[in-house]
DNA sequence: TTATTTGTGCATCGAACGCTACACAATTAG
DNA sequence: CTAATTGTGTAGCGTTCGATGCACAAATAA
């Protein structure tokens, strides 16, 4: 139901998916107004009537990047293994596909910040902590079940794989295959019994 | 043994540790000609003269940070165990000094790159390839000392460590302290003999 | 001395940055 | 219809970007 006004004469959600991948693909400081309008295929000032800055286009890409790939899916799976192991093989193939830019956005659009854009690198920041916690909950959660041994350090073990996730967005970006990530995920996995217990 | 001309009235060398601090911090991109002279006490004209062009002087600023911390000299250690192990550790101390930038300079310091400065990431990515390289063969020639087993994949293996070193930059960025990194190193240290055997 | 060479400070270049003022177009509300 | 509201295109805002031209300073070489 549009009210009063002149009609957006383009579709704001594929817009908005577009300048989701240029920022993925390259990083927020990296893309200019320009390429974004150039890719969208409108002008300036559409862009800032539709999405009010850059910095907040930016955001609205986040959001939308993390609405299909959060975290807290994985959590409900039964056991920690498999939430720790579908997660990994998830990402590892998201950061491979050859539809979208590689590697994870939320890991690598915000790494190289000019001093003014920090709350940008910041609020990645915050959404990779998030996941730290979770996963950390996760696996305390599995302590209380039993299916992870009582002296095992879950911060540790989570950091560990969260390392491993952070470390193949690079690697996806360096040109590593499907294939080359999933033996990674394979060796991860591996290691899991002997760090439960 | 100084030729004609004037002499330059900065110390070259540390010009360019105070350089290398800042794209090591902040990455190539987000810091300008005007941070750099700031920070090093001379004027633009200065920095042009003796280093040539800001790509230039990141090249020079990467070799001196890789002058310090090759992958290189673990690979002469005696087992491709003790390679590994002291190789992690040494870095995961290296990313959180605290009278140093945090994390890699060569992981993370040309992530997000306009299209303008590809030839600044790709230095970079080859950088980084040489030590999956490196490590690849390190576990090839254990394999052949029999320390490795036979059927292990030694690039998958070398790509699972690789991966947790990238990933530790992002961490020690995000504030990762040292003993948080340490354990991320002894649970994937907890992993090798599974590995390996 | 004079010629040559190299470094420095100042002023600034053209281009790109994120962003906006303004006039006008296109819609709804009454 | 008129009034009100919102989107679009052009043209350009002020700032910063990396890099330079030029006059001068400070050294060596002859």
């Amino acid at each position: 139901m549009p009210g009063p006004g002149r009609p957006r004469a383009f579709d704001r959600d594929a817009a908005l998916r577009t300048a989701m991948r240029l920022f993925w693909d390259r990083g927020y400081e990296a893309v200019s107004i320009t390429d974004l309008t150039a890719a969208m295929g409108i002008g300036t000032r559409s862009l800032y009537t539709a999405f009010g800055s850059k910095e907040q286009l930016f955001r609205e890409a986040v959001a939308l990047y993390s609405s299909g790939s959060g975290t807290e899916g994985f959590c409900d799976l039964p056991t920690a293994r498999e939430t720790f192991e579908s997660w990994l093989r998830d990402r590892a193939d998201g950061y491979t596909r050859v539809d979208r830019p590689r590697g994870c956005m939320v890991v690598m659009a915000a790494t190289n910040t000019s001093a003014d854009n920090d709350a940008v690198r910041d609020l990645l920041a915050q959404m990779r902590n998030r996941d730290r916690e979770m996963l950390t909950a996760r696996l305390e959660r599995a302590k209380r079940t039993g299916e992870v041994a009582e002296h095992v350090d879950a911060r540790a073990v989570a950091s560990f794989y969260l390392s491993l996730i952070y470390g193949m967005s690079t690697q996806a970006k360096d040109g590593y295959t499907a294939a080359d990530l999933a033996a990674v995920v394979d060796t991860a996995i591996t290691a899991w019994p002997h760090l439960v217990t």
